[in-house]
RNA sequence: GGCGCCGUGGCCAAGUGGUAAGGCACAGGUCUGCAACACCUCCAUCACCGGAUCAAAUCCGGUCGGCGCCUCCA
């Protein structure tokens, strides 16, 4: 299998550190607020890609972190007379939600920054002796001249950046050169402090994902990702920090998202235009948001719209009706042995397995993968007009549901229905007026169950109903 | 200025050398008491110009247009 991989710019073959097993890590939001659709990009993307290394039998360890101390918690916590803590706590839990509404199965470990202050302050002390970073009044500040690779990610120039830099960033006096970042902040009243050797004061940004990438999978990790914003400086700062104080490389794949845009520009909270997962949720199913995310390749960049989710929703509809009509189709077939003439078919159904997974072999093309899904819906919907059997149907079923499990969409949730009886029976009472074609009486128990948001479809079996 | 991405039907989107997948929408039709679902049919020469090739949307050069990073940001 193939991934594309920021550092060489170019698609290589998957080969893990170890085998059979996949180490991962992704960077999580910065929790000041609720997570916008831009952040359920890399969630829906790389929980994606986690799910079809599962499929392929790797034991994959998935770590995605929560930034929360940062200057726009303690913002947030000062408006809000609250506390960093308390904000941190209320958006990390408000992301969950929206996590498990888009389906994204929970990480390995979801390590939270102010837990990890120790290690923090231990790889800076490491990164002092080695003579990667130093120390000026309080600030400890990470040498970038120091590491021979910084750029190597971004395929930026140091010595230009500098020059950059210099024209349009006020420079920082305490700074040896303008690229340097920092690792530890000395306190200033109103903030959350720690002790260090440097005195009190709290980590910089980018320190953090070195140490709990460490911590959680190791020097060296399989992959890193995140959003393509944060290829410079965050992931080249990384780069600069672990592979400096372990002396190895930090990660062998870097995998980056492309943005989400509204009216074809990107989608930021600085920027003003973002819609919260949230907002969208209250109009659009959860799952409808991450079909949509899934429908382009995620390298390229996608433009929301209402108009698209439509389409998404309506895609997404054909899918699981697809499912319906099977699981309908398979409660009520008469015909319980396999014809010998549907061994072939069988393979049909099995090619449409193997394009979907060629096509997630190819870089996680889940656009072409979700073609693939469509194509068997569509060979399905023709074969159950013909009076198909019942494990036929059942095989068309299992691989559906196979394929849909691993972009987590259209999964069947555990619904415990205490109305069901009460539905079945107005479906039967409705049965009964049409067969006394007594339509209206019959459009009149639609009406009601459409009421308590039951839609129904006559088949050939019989009426199906499903919850809107 | 440096680095990089993109431009495929009304909309979305694969395809990166061998003659345009798929979805949504639209239109017509089949099925059906109606509706819904489903099925069938219909719908593009790939921004533009030039070049190498038997052959290009796919390679090379150029033009135009859009976007991103270089500053917190998924």
């Amino acid at each position: 299998m193939k991934v594309y991989n920021t550092l060489t710019r170019k698609k290589e073959e998957f080969i893990p550190l170890e085998e059979g097993k996949v180490k991962m890590y992704v960077c999580g939001p910065t929790v000041y607020s609720y997570i916008h659709i831009g952040n359920a990009r890399p969630y829906v993307v790389f929980d994606t890609v986690r799910r079809y290394f599962e499929y392929k039998g790797y034991d994959v360890t998935y770590v995605q972190n929560f930034t929360d101390v940062d200057d726009k918690i303690i913002k947030r916590a000062n408006e809000e007379h609250s506390t960093m803590d308390a904000v941190a706590n209320k958006y990390i839990e408000e992301a969950f939600k929206d996590a498990d509404g888009l389906n994204v199965k929970r990480a390995t470990v979801h390590p939270r920054v102010t837990n990890e202050i120790s290690g923090i302050i231990e790889m800076i002390k490491t990164l002092i002796d080695k003579g990667y970073a130093y120390e000026k009044e309080g600030t400890v500040y990470y040498n970038t001249k120091a590491f021979k690779e910084y750029g190597k990610l971004s395929k930026k120039n140091l010595d230009e950046l500098i020059a950059g830099a210099s024209e349009r960033v006020s420079l920082d006096d305490l700074k040896e050169n303008p690229m340097d970042f920092v690792l530890w902040k000395p306190f200033k009243p109103g903030e959350p402090k720690w002790p260090s050797p440097w005195g009190e004061g709290r980590p910089g940004w980018h320190i953090e994902c070195s140490v709990m990438s460490k911590k959680y999978l190791g020097e060296t990790i399989d992959i890193h990702a995140g959003g393509e914003d944060l290829i410079f400086p965050h992931h080249e700062n990384e780069i600069a920090q672990s592979e400096a104080a372990s002396g190895k490389p930090f990660a062998k794949y870097w995998l980056h998202n492309g943005f989400i845009t509204v009216n074809n520009e990107k989608m930021a909270k600085s920027a003003g235009n973002f819609f919260t997962v949230r907002e969208i949720a209250a109009e659009f199913p959860y799952e409808v948001i991450r079909f949509f995310i899934l429908s382009g390749h995620y390298r390229n960049p996608i433009n929301f719209s209402r108009e698209l989710l439509i389409a998404s929703q309506n895609g997404l509809e054909r899918i699981k009706n697809c499912k319906e009509n099977l699981k309908y189709y398979i409660e009520n077939c008469e015909v319980k042995d396999i014809k010998p003439e549907e061994a072939a078919m069988m393979d049909e159904i099995n090619g449409f397995k193997l394009q979907f997974e060629k096509a997630m072999d190819d870089d996680f093309n889940t656009a072409d993968a979700i073609t693939a899904v469509y194509e068997l819906v569509k060979y399905v919907n023709v074969k159950l007009k013909e009076n198909v059997s019942k494990p036929f149907a059942e095989s068309a079923l299992y691989t559906l549901n196979l394929l849909c499990s691993v972009l987590g969409i259209a999964e069947d949730k555990a619904e415990a229905d205490g109305d069901a009886k009460i539905i079945e029976a107005l479906i039967a009472k409705r049965a009964k007026a049409k067969g006394n074609k007594d339509f209206a009486e019959a459009d009149r128990i639609r009406g009601e169950l459409s009421d308590m948001g039951v839609t129904i479809k006559d088949t050939r079996q019989g009426t199906q109903w499903s919850r809107n």
